[in-house]
DNA sequence: ATTATATCGATAAAAAAGTATCGATAGGAG
DNA sequence: CTCCTATCGATACTTTTTTATCGATATAAT
C-alpha cells in the first residue's frame, strides 16, 4: 500500500469528492477553475490549488483543465479505483437507506448488513449478528457503518476493531472511542442540525 | 431576532454540540477543559478557548467549570431554547431514518414529511407532496430536509425556498444552489465516505 | 498582426485556527 | 500552615488555510 504521506489538508480532503462530482457531470472536455468555483461556492484560486496538489496535470490559459485528466487523477488519489467491500452494522431505517444510498462512487460496494432482528434476515444482504464475526473475517472486510443504537455503538465499535475493522464511521449519537490506528468519523448529525439552526439565527 | 454577528469560527461551532453532549451525560456539577477534550480527543486549551466563546462562566483552578451553567450558555448561543419546526421532504429510507432519529436535541422537532407516493402518507406526519405549498406556510416553517433523488433535488429546493424556506440540510448527492440569503448545507455523503476511505489509505 | 480577455501558476500577504507559555489560584496532602 | 498539583485565563507564538497580486499565455476579436 503506497503510503501518501504528503500533506494534503483536511479541508481540501474534503473538497475533492466534491470535484469529482461536477467533473462527471458536465458534458465538456475541459474545465476552468473560475467555473468548478462557481458551482461550488468557492474562490478560483482555492480550486486551482487544491487540483495542483493533487494532479500534476496543468490548466492552460483561457481553457482550463482536461476533464478527464483531473477525474483520474482524483480518483487515484482517493483510492478510488480499488474496490472497497463495506459492511453495515445495524439495518434499521438508516442503515437501509445507506444500503440503498445512490449516492456514493461507483466503486463503493455495501456487501453485508447485520442486525440483531432475525425478521430483518434476508440471508442475501442482511445477516443476524451472529454471523458477524465470521464473515467480516471470510471477506476480509476493513470498513464499517455503525447504525446501531447509541448504548450498543460502542460495544459494538470495539468489536469490530477486535475482528480488524480499520475504519469506522458512525451514525450513532455517542463519540466512540477507537485505538490511535483506527480511522474513525463520528457523523453526529446532530450537531450538524445545530449548526444549520444556527447559521439561520445569525442571518 | 437578536443578531450575533460576534467571530465565531466555524470550527468552533461544529465543536460545541460535542460539548454539550458531553456535559449533558455528566454526572458530575463541574467538568474541566481537561477532561472534555480527553472525550473528545482535543486539545485542553482549545476547549477552555471555545467555552469562553460562547459562555462568560470562569472556570476555577483544579475545579473546572460549571456544567449546568456551560450547558445553558452553550445551548442559548446555539438558540437551542426555543423549539424549531422541520421538515423533510422525501419520506424514502432516509427520510424517515431522519424522522425517527433519537440523536437530534430535544426541541427539534420534525413536524412533518412529504412524498410523492401516497401509499407512504399516513396524514399524521407524512403528507403528500400536494399539500406541502398550504402546510408549509400554515406552520410557519423555516427549515427543511431534503431527501428526494438528486434529479429532482434542486426543483425542490426552488419551491421550498420560493414557500419561506430558509435553511435547507440537503442529502441528495448533487451541490443545490440557493440565493444567498438562504443557509444551505449539502450534506454530501459520498464525499464522507471517499475522506474516510482515504484516511484509511494513508495510515 | 495587434489587442483584449480569460485563465493559468507562482509567490506573497492576510486571516484563521491551533498550540505553547506563564503567572495565578483553589483545594488537598503533609 | 506550607507546599504541591491541577487547572484556569491571558498573551504570545506557530502553523495552517485562504486570499490577493502579478507576470505569462492561449484563444478570439478587430
Amino acid at each position: 500500500m503506497e503510503n501518501k504521506l504528503n500533506s494534503i489538508s483536511l479541508a481540501t480532503l474534503h473538497r475533492l469528492p466534491k470535484y469529482l462530482r461536477i467533473l462527471k457531470s458536465t458534458t465538456d472536455d475541459t474545465i476552468s477553475s473560475t467555473k468548478i468555483a462557481e458551482e461550488l461556492n468557492l474562490s478560483a484560486i482555492q480550486v486551482r490549488k487544491d487540483l495542483a496538489t493533487v494532479s500534476k496535470s496543468e490548466g492552460k490559459p483561457k481553457i482550463g483543465f482536461e476533464v478527464k485528466d483531473l477525474i483520474s487523477d482524483i480518483e487515484e488519489y482517493l483510492n478510488l479505483n480499488k474496490s472497497k467491500d463495506i459492511i453495515v452494522v445495524g439495518a434499521g431505517r438508516l442503515g437501509q437507506a445507506l444500503m440503498n444510498y445512490t449516492g456514493f462512487e461507483n466503486d463503493v460496494n455495501i456487501k453485508f448488513a447485520f442486525d440483531v432482528d432475525r425478521k430483518k434476515c434476508d440471508n442475501k444482504k442482511i445477516f443476524h449478528n451472529d454471523r458477524l464475526d465470521e464473515l467480516v473475517m471470510k471477506n476480509n472486510i476493513h470498513v464499517a457503518i455503525i447504525t446501531v443504537p447509541k448504548d450498543e455503538a460502542q460495544n459494538m465499535c470495539d468489536r469490530l476493531v477486535s475482528l480488524g475493522i480499520k475504519a469506522i464511521w458512525n451514525f450513532a449519537p455517542v463519540n466512540l472511542k477507537v485505538p490511535s490506528d483506527i480511522t474513525i468519523r463520528n457523523e453526529d448529525l446532530s450537531a450538524s442540525l445545530a449548526v444549520l439552526l444556527n447559521r439561520l439565527n445569525i442571518k
